[in-house]
DNA sequence: AAATTATCTAGAATAGTTATAAATTAGGCC
DNA sequence: GGCCTAATTTATAACTATTCTAGATAATTT
């Protein structure tokens, strides 16, 4: 009837508990064919309105960031008014619509191999990331 | 006695009146050799130190946000805790070293070209940038 | 099933930022 | 210079996203 058992062993194997409410947090997030974005509100919204039981912000919160610390989630960094996650967490850029608000994948390949000329002894890269403003032709 | 008159000038130009209080903003931002970055609560220490007459930190976030409007600033979008702005308007990329929160500027020529291959009819690109992140080897 | 530990929860607290409305100041005009 | 208008500054309140707290609940271990 459904496949929390997925979500169960996910959860485990990342060393947290299978509750109730990360169990229902996955299955929004990841039970999906496609990857998407939202905000920390919008799932709190879309969580609302579709659980019986209502998952307090507080714990919105830590899961997300639980799972941003395993590795399931990516967090875009497009303005300080709040944070925008992403459950696609593959290598990858983004384009940002300042126009809409909107946020648009950039696959790997279709941005040229950035190579990072400048090195700093005693430091390691641990990211390269694209971000690609763009506005509507107007 | 000072160049004064210089940021008097650059403050005309944009459209913005020559207040005492972004006349010495200016000041601290404009008048050195190189360029830097800054929190607004790290600009609001140091002119609350600098200065005899202290300044609104209403004044200084809109102050900032008019110079970013004009072009004089860029802001840097690091993390969601707070804004980081730049100095240094020309077309670069950032370093952030995740251990100890701080950024260091890229030159355009330090990282490859960057070509975005895909094409989004109706966008046109106002910006790409690259964060690299990096942490101090332990 | 009892004990232990992690997790959940509502609500309070925090921090950065933005809005408000009254006081001050700059620039134009006489 | 003095007067007028509009821009700017100011202190403070308001707002919003996020984090903290501490007690209640649920998952795991014994």
């Amino acid at each position: 009837m459904s496949n929390n058992h997925i979500f169960v062993q996910k959860l485990r194997s990342s060393g947290l508990r299978p509750t109730k409410q990360r169990i229902e947090i996955c299955k929004f997030l990841f039970d999906r064919k496609n990857t998407f974005h939202f905000t920390i509100s919008h799932l709190n919204n879309v969580l609302r309105k579709n659980l019986r039981e209502k998952i307090s912000l507080a714990t919105i919160y830590n899961t997300i960031y639980a799972f941003k610390k395993k590795g399931h989630l990516k967090e875009i960094l497009i303005n300080r008014d709040k944070s925008y996650f992403d459950t696609n967490i593959s290598s990858h850029h983004h384009f940002f619509n300042e126009s809409t608000n909107e946020i648009i994948d950039l696959k790997d390949d279709e941005v040229s191999p950035i190579l990072i000329k400048k090195k700093i002894p005693g430091k390691k890269i641990k990211s390269v990331e694209v971000l690609v403003k763009i506005t509507n032709n107007s």
